[in-house]
RNA sequence: CGGGGAGUAGCGCAGCCUGGUAGCGCGCCUGCUUUGGGAGCAGGAUGUCGCCGGUUCAAAUCCGGCCUUCCCGACCA
């Protein structure tokens, strides 16, 4: 085990700090709430930002810039967007060395800005539906922060979309909680459930609210990614009217969505151990990590050459020329595996560590698959490939060091670490029928309790009080066989997920 | 924002009670020996002791205020 690195069982909350840490990916600012994302840690949201953004464009989304602060009075134009955010959001009051005529509120989220343009950009229904989406960062002022679970800024991304019917922006609204539903499983590998928030959570501004919600390893439940169907709320406070094609003027009908860099939260507390950060091969910066062994000159000069004869032939002598040409450490090698994701094979040859210490440096960093090759190996004509998700070896001739090999490998690492994200999560899924087994089961520990539940704000919040548990989402609305709400005691086909969420 | 812990070398910490000019382990640098799982020996470098103010001949140490961080709670896309 690695020893900067405290174990899950013994403090969950210390040891996803220390997998931070370890792994590089982000420090604390000197402002408070507030990180810096390292390369490493960045580099996993370029991948998800690539990914999300394909996903996205090939639905007709285009990406638009929105600035960075809002006119105060925008703000206050949709009454539960003003309630839910305004205690949160950071103002700025004087500029150029005088108070502003106007406060500027740094924004919390864009509905109001982007609904303020919409207006000026609609106004025949041929002008819709529009689809923007923006990479941006936003400033919420939380109280209590948690490097990329909760942070007072964060980056993020938003699509607003305007359509001419309900239907059809009810249709895009589920279409795009589709989108994150099947990123977060097939992309980060991550095992999720998609569906309704109940009103007492949804977006403040929202008709209504969709999530994906993922379980955490300590049983604990993260919101992944929502989808807001606003209705008509912020085309009437803006003023986003076409005329239809009956000829009436009319307001649109909007949505929006988004995730954040929660996602890289969410992806070290669903993989890694207590070795450090594991990462799904589709996410990793870096696919392989190559370890040469050797003792002497001779011995370091035979190695060297045999990994360059490796790399050769898995990537190609032009790409191994070009990484000897390429700027860089030339201490670790990076050889680009995937030129269009970025992801790399590093040849680590640096003379200051040794191979244990090299080990554990990719070890703690999550990379998928380590290639080590020693003097013996040469010998044989082999190399060494070892597992990040379970440590498994297996040698492998040089000639078959191809990348169909490592594809294959890489894909079935992908695989098994959703397989057992998902294990893990179904185990932590409990039916429950009573309220007196609701409470044994929040009492107990932590995990999803999948009950018959009417939802309503008192009760929800009671139940907040009593457990800390709350509604996750809505899996059956009003259509699951007939049961009985588990707090009241009414009959009820609505079935939900209740968990502690982060 | 309430309760509790913490802030001293890159990291982890001791020293503080009882004021007298800073120490340990790891890491880092140099050299040699090592190298299939976090090396050994020798030598060396690194600190406005979180910040501001007060008490004092003298403050890491005592007093006051502030900042940051961790945990618990309240709040929360």
């Amino acid at each position: 085990m690695a020893n900067n690195i405290v174990s899950r069982e013994k403090d969950y909350s210390q040891w996803y700090l220390d997998v931070i840490s370890a792994a590089e990916l982000a420090d604390y600012a000197p402002v408070r709430g507030c990180m810096v994302i390292r390369p490493v840690g960045y580099a996993i949201w370029e991948a998800m930002q690539r990914e999300l953004d394909r996903r996205f464009k090939e639905l007709g989304h285009v990406n638009a810039y929105f600035p960075l602060f809002i006119p105060e009075s925008f703000m206050k134009r949709e009454a539960e967007h003003v309630e839910g955010f305004a205690p949160e959001c950071a103002v700025v009051t004087h500029g150029g060395g005088e108070k502003l005529e106007e406060a500027l509120m740094v924004r919390p989220t864009s509905e109001t800005v982007i609904g303020h343009m919409y207006a000026q950009w609609v106004h025949s229904w041929r002008d819709l539906p529009i689809l923007i989406n923006q990479w941006a960062n936003v400033v919420r002022w939380e109280r209590r922060t948690r490097l990329f679970l909760r942070t007072m800024e964060f980056l993020w991304q938003e699509g607003h979309t305007a359509h001419e019917s309900s239907e059809e922006a009810v249709e895009e609204t589920l279409r795009m909680l589709e989108v994150y539903r099947t990123f977060a499983q097939d992309f980060l590998a991550i095992p999720v459930l998609a569906g309704p928030k109940t009103d007492s959570e949804k977006f403040a501004g929202a008709v209504r609210t969709y999530c994906i919600e993922g379980m955490m390893q300590d049983g604990k439940a993260l919101q992944m990614g929502t989808s807001h169907f606003l209705g008509q709320n912020f085309a009437k406070a803006f003023e986003i009217r076409f005329e239809g094609r009956d000829q009436v003027l009319q307001h649109a009908w909007t949505t929006s969505w988004g995730v954040s860099t929660r996602l890289i939260g969410a992806l070290i507390m669903s993989h890694s151990d207590d070795d450090g950060l594991v990462l799904p091969p589709k996410v990793s910066p870096y696919v392989a990590a190559v370890v040469p062994i050797f003792k002497t000159e001779d011995e370091k000069a035979k190695v060297l050459a045999f990994i360059r004869q490796a790399m050769a032939g898995l990537l190609g002598e032009d790409e191994v020329a070009a990484a000897e040409r390429r700027f860089g450490n030339d201490q670790v090698q990076q050889l680009f595996y995937h030129p269009q994701t970025a992801q790399q094979v590093v040849v680590d040859k640096r003379d200051t560590m040794r191979p244990g210490d090299k080990h554990w440096f990719w070890t703690q960093r999550g990379v998928p698959l380590r290639i080590e090759v020693g003097p013996r190996d040469v010998d044989s004509g082999n190399v060494v490939v070892k597992s990040r998700l379970d440590g498994s070896k297996e040698i492998v001739p040089l000639a078959a060091l191809t990348r169909a090999y490592v594809d294959a490998k890489l894909a079935g690492i992908q695989q098994a670490l959703f397989d057992r994200a998902l294990a893990r999560r179904d185990e932590g899924i409990r039916t429950i029928t009573t309220y007196k087994d609701f409470l044994n089961h929040f009492a107990e520990g932590r995990g999803f309790a999948r009950c018959r539940f009417n939802p309503s704000r008192v009760v929800e919040a009671q139940i907040k009080a009593e457990t800390k548990a709350t509604v996750r989402l809505i899996t059956r609305d009003g259509d699951a066989e007939p049961g009985t709400c588990i707090f009241s005691g009414e009959p009820s086909t609505t079935e939900v997920i209740f968990g502690v969420s982060y």
